[in-house]
Parts: structure tokens; C-alpha cells; sequence
DNA sequence: GACCCGTGGGC
DNA sequence: TGCCCAAGGGT
């Protein structure tokens, strides 16, 4: 029955009202918003809350004020930045990024959504993203919080992330987003998503699309949107090495690919060690302490062992000192034991 | 489409 | 505690 009536002028105009009074004006990236610092800004946000990012966000922009001082830093201190903030291969797509802009487009940062999707790390919702933010222009936004607002106010059903149904998604977003005052647009989409249009308890007494959401007016605000079904995570072992010599600690550089990649660790091992035998010594491996962490995609439990004689592996080794290791990428659990036994 | 990729906050 | 969720993208 009351399929909205708002047409997308009338949508556009009272969420540019509502945003003007009541949504957030002063985040750090919303301050001279280049396009270098909103992309920095939106990867940084991928999957990752305001309140996470913005200590992130003010330390990186100090020490890569621009694309050139990204785009020539050394991986290591690019890690050691992002240390803490998880999906590393989103750091490591920003220093490509700053590389692909200043070579492959002549150091003209793209302004078009069909090229500012070939930034390496930059998929649909970012390129509409920095098109909106940076250039205050047409850029369709569909990110976790315009989902669930436009899943309740369309009524739309099915669970987001599945092709027919992120494809509606989409197809209201290109309808309803205007061609002015795009910055002011899609700030307000999602401020409305964080801070009315919540998961648990949106704030439907004082929304001012209520008389307009179709969960609302049929009550399934909570109904919607589909909740996915949850899938029981994998529990996995995991054997590291504690080697300390002369006050030093033995870390290791992990590959590119899989977890943690490209950050500093504790050697890992293949298997739960065994025995050392030698000729006139037998080396004991003993237990030097354990940790659990838990990913979204699988449960960690994790013993770490001292030995003496170093396992050689195929990746670089080194040894840190306790005031060297401040200055690297680290896995949060990795850095916790360490900080913890060292 | 399925999987992979981190961490912290909130309840 | 355990679960959900967060300004997603790459393979």
C-alpha cells in the first residue's frame, strides 16, 4: 500500500534540512577536503569506525601531508602507520594508489567516477565517495549505513551483499542522489545511517523520514535489513618463536599475501615444534606463553616457543631492539605478548 | 558467488 | 562471553 511518495527532490531536500541542523560538520577530513585527504579518509573507513580513525587519520596526514611523500615512503613506516588498524592490504593499496596517481595520470588525481575506480583500492562506493566529498559533484553512495536506511525507508527485502539485491540498492542510489551539493548529500546519508536510521535502536520518533520509511509505517524497522545468516568460524592453531639474543628480538617480515601481510611478526612456525636433537647438546623447547585472537573469518590459538637455535625461514629476519620495535608494523595480538614478556 | 582480509566498540 | 557491526575491495 503507501509505497513512498517522496520523489528524489523531495528526498534530497529533507535530508540536506536534516544534515544541515543535526548532522556532523566538524570531522578532521571534512576540513579542506582535497581529494588526497579524502581518500585517505574513505579507505581508512572501510569497514572501520569514526572514533578508530580519526588518531589514525591526523597522525597520517602529518607525516604524509601529501600524494608525493606517500607515494616514496618506505613500506615499513607506511605499515608502521596504519599498525592497530586491520585490512593491511589497505595500506599497502594507498602507497600504490599514491604511485598509480603521480605515474600512470601524470600526478592529476582523477575526478571522473569511471577513473577514480581504477585507484588501486578504490572500488564503487569510494569512487562515489571521493566525487562527492572532494569534488562536491554526482558520486552514488551505497556503504553499510545508506544499505540499512534504504533497505527500511524502499522497503527493500533480501539480504544486502547478494547480487539482485545490492543491485536495487545501487539503482535507488543513482536515482536519488542529486547533481548539487553532493558533499552535503552524502554526508547526510551517512549521518542519518549512524546516527537515526541505527541497527538496534534507530531513532524513528525523531526522524524525519518516518512518515515516509515503509518499515516504519509497517512496522518492521528491525525486520529490515534481512539479517544474513551466520556461519560457525574455523578454530586454527598457530606456533610462533621467541628468540631473544644481546636484547634483541627476533621478528620476521610476513609475505604480502594472507594474514597480517607485509607487518613485522614473531617467526611462524609450520607446526608445533619438536624436539631439537644435536650431536653433543640437547636444545629444550620450552613454552614461553599462548594467545587467542579471534578474526571474522576464523578463531586464532596461539603458542609461542623459546629455543635456541634460529629456524630458518624464507623471509627476512631480523633483530629489534625494544625501542626499535615502537616503530614497526606489528599484529595487534603479536604486539600485545610481546609488550607483555618482553 | 564465495572467500579472504583486522580490530575495537557496544550491548 | 559472545555476537553484531563498522564510510568495502580484491581475488
Amino acid at each position: 500500500m503507501p509505497q513512498s511518495t517522496l520523489s528524489p527532490i523531495q528526498f534530497q531536500q529533507l535530508l540536506l534540512d536534516w544534515q544541515k541542523q543535526q548532522g556532523r560538520h566538524d570531522l578532521p577530513w571534512q576540513v579542506n577536503p582535497t581529494p588526497y585527504r579524502v581518500l585517505v579518509s574513505e579507505i581508512m573507513l572501510q569497514q572501520t569506525q569514526v572514533t578508530t580513525v580519526i588518531p589514525y587519520f591526523l597522525r597520517w596526514m602529518e607525516r604524509f601531508p601529501h600524494i608525493e611523500s606517500l607515494a616514496v615512503a618506505a613500506e615499513d613506516e607506511v605499515m608502521s602507520h596504519w599498525q592497530g588498524l586491520g585490512y593491511y592490504s589497505r595500506a599497502r593499496n594507498l602507497k600504490k594508489a599514491a604511485q598509480y596517481i603521480l605515474n600512470e595520470c601524470a600526478g592529476e588525481f582523477p575526478t571522473t567516477l569511471s577513473e577514480l575506480i581504477k585507484i588501486p583500492g578504490v572500488g564503487r562506493y569510494t569512487a562515489g565517495a571521493i566525487a562527492s566529498f572532494a569534488y562536491d559533484s554526482y558520486g552514488p553512495i551505497v556503504d553499510g549505513n545508506v544499505k540499512r536506511l534504504f533497505c527500511r525507508f524502499f522497503g527493500i527485502e533480501g539480504i544486502p551483499g547478494t547480487s539482485k539485491v545490492d543491485k536495487a540498492l545501487w539503482q535507488k542510489a543513482e536515482l536519488y542522489t542529486p547533481n548539487q551539493n553532493n558533499r552535503q548529500f552524502a554526508q547526510g546519508l551517512l549521518d542519518m545511517g549512524a546516527t537515526i536510521c541505527r541497527p538496534k535502536t534507530p531513532k524513528c520518533d525523531v526522524c524525519h523520514f518516518q512518515p515516509h520509511c515503509l518499515a516504519y509505517t509497517e512496522q518492521r524497522v528491525l525486520q529490515l535489513p534481512t539479517p544474513k545468516p551466520k556461519k560457525t568460524i574455523p578454530l586454527k592453531t598457530g606456533h610462533f618463536l621467541w628468540l631473544q639474543q644481546d636484547g634483541k628480538l627476533l621478528l620476521e617480515k610476513r609475505n604480502e599475501s594472507g594474514i597480517w601481510g607485509a607487518l613485522w611478526c614473531l617467526p611462524q612456525l609450520n607446526s608445533e615444534p619438536l624436539q631439537i636433537q644435536e650431536r653433543t647438546t640437547k636444545q629444550s623447547v620450552l613454552e614461553k606463553g599462548q594467545f587467542k585472537h579471534t578474526f571474522t573469518h576464523y578463531k586464532l590459538e596461539a603458542k609461542v616457543w623459546t629455543l635456541d637455535a634460529v629456524d630458518s625461514t624464507p623471509n627476512p629476519q631480523q633483530w629489534f631492539t625494544a625501542e626499535q620495535l615502537t616503530e614497526l608494523g606489528l599484529p595487534t595480538p603479536i604486539k600485545k605478548f610481546i609488550l607483555k614478556h618482553l
